[in-house]
Order: structure tokens, then sequence, then C-alpha cells
DNA sequence: TGGGATATCATGGGACCATATGGGCGTCAA
DNA sequence: TTGACGCCCATATGGTCCCATGATATCCCA
């Protein structure tokens, strides 16, 4: 496996670590990638969590304004500065910190979802529901993305 | 790391200094930069800290300018002489200045933030608002630039 | 097919270390 | 002389490492 995919569900300990799941862990190894990059979803209360790779796409469109472009500007201030650095410890757990708690819900426990070259961190409520409504949504105004 | 990311608030102590976050400094001596450079962001009330290349974007911008551009004397004046030296101390601590708190509103603690290719000074809820505006500002008008 | 052995993984907690922070002292300049 | 600044050390808080325990799935063999 060399994508993240499907999800698993752990609990916070007394010290505020939960392990990440054994899946995730190997596809983060095998992509060779160490110090994990953690950012809030522009659309969902979810955190993202991935490599530096994630700021690729970002970086070339900001690269490609002007000096002065606010955008550009405003974009950089939530990638570059938006952003969170976390390393998992020797057992493979990460600290949840209120910098993910306070954007997802997040209490007790901690959904893993895999988004193929990353996973987000979801409280487990808002996974369900928030799946539910998507289904929901495909399942009345069909798969057009417009 | 070899490039300024994320963010951390330290508190500024009885005698005006603030602690720049350790992730930050080693940045600056990985870059070899000793002497830095600060002047106010265009658009935020922050304060953006670098090394001298920090001006190179914006004179090369000047230089692709009429000599007469009203627009690049503006920038020159505010780049080149709105800037001020500031210097670490040994324990990597730099003091906030008049010209500091004056811009940003800083009083009792300092958030630090990562700019890829230099960081920020922001009073921590102004930084928190302005994340959140710029945050709201792409999920109802999409990421396209210009 | 079932039951026990074993490996893998999540969880819990103690010890240690890096870093932010606070404050003392000397030096230099206004 | 006084106040600002640079240098030094002392301390605490939080994060990281290390080892122990418990749970669950997998395998192997009778």
């Amino acid at each position: 496996m060399n994508r993240f995919l499907s999800n698993a569900t752990n609990r916070i300990d007394a010290k505020g670590r939960v392990s990440v799941p054994s899946a995730f862990r190997s596809v983060l190894s095998q992509r060779d990638i160490r110090e994990l990059y953690c950012f809030q979803d522009f659309l969902f209360p979810a955190i993202s969590v991935g490599g530096l790779d994630l700021l690729d796409r970002f970086e070339r469109q900001i690269a490609s304004e002007d000096v002065l472009s606010p955008q550009a500007n405003r974009m950089s201030l939530l990638v570059h500065g938006g952003g969170v650095f976390m390393k998992l410890d020797s057992e493979g757990r990460l600290p949840v910190t209120d910098f993910i708690r306070d954007y997802t819900g997040i209490t007790a426990e901690v959904t893993f979802v895999g988004r193929a070259d990353h996973f987000q961190l979801w409280a487990p409520q808002t996974f369900l529901a928030t799946q539910a409504a998507a289904r929901e949504e495909f399942r009345t105004r069909g798969l057009g993305l417009g």
C-alpha cells in the first residue's frame, strides 16, 4: 500500500496523545515522510496531514503572482503561517494539540481518514455526519461538479 | 527545515525582549542570516523579518518599472527607507521596539508567523482574526487569484 | 475445525531533555 | 549617573524518549 486509504478511530490517552494507525505509518515511512505538516482543510472541520509536498501546489501559484498581490499574501498567510509541524514519537503517536481540537471539535477520540496523498484528522461523529451529508448530496443532486 | 513555516506565540519579558522560536532561529543560522532586516507588511499590520535577500524580489520589480513610476517610487520609500535592522542576543531574543509595537498593536505577546523565505511578527489576536478572514475569503470565493 | 501460541499494535506512565522565560551583572553611551 | 543593551546563569514547563502492559488479530498444529 502506497496511498492513504480507509479510516480508523483511536482513543486519546491521558497525556493527549493518539496512535496513528499502523497502515498510515507504513505509508509515511514508505514515502520517507518524517516531518508531518498539518493545516486546516479549506472546506471541512478537519486537519490535513502529510509531507511538505502538500505545499507545492500553493507555492507555485504564489510565486507566479505580483509581489504586492493581496491574494498571494493571504494564501501564504494560511498555508505557510497557518500550518503546524508534528512529529510522531517512537511509538507512532502524535500529540493532539489545541490547534487540532479547536478546528475539528475532537475531544476523546480521533478518526483518521485516508485521502490518497495525505490523511485527515476528524471528530468521529463529524466524520460520519459529513460523509452522510455528502452521500445525500450526491443522491439528490447527482455527481455533477459544477 | 530550510524554510520559515508554522507559527508560535511567545511572551515579552519585563525587559521588552521576546524569544524567537527555536525552529526559526535554526533556519536563520542555516541561511547564515546574522543581521535581520525588518519592515512593515504592505497589506497587514505585521512586521516582516528576514535577511537582505528579502529585498531582491522588490528590487527586481522596481528595476523593471519605469524610472518615474510612482508605484516603484512608493515601494522603494517603504522597503528601503522604512526598514530597520535588528540583532538577536545570545539567547536568541529580540527587543520589541516601538517601531514594532506601533504598527502591529503588539503589547504582551508576539506571534511569529512563517512565510517561507521570511517570518512575521503579529499581535496574536490580530493574526487569528486575519487568518480566519482570509480562510472565509477563500471558502466563499475559491482559490482563484486575480 | 478449534484452541493455544505468537506477533503486532494500541495504550499507559515514568524519566529526561530542550527551550522558553526570568532576572542579575557589567559595559558603553547619552 | 542613568538607562539601554549584551552576556551570563538559573528555572520550569512541555515535549520526547524509553520501557511496560494489555488487547487483538494471525498463524500453526493437533
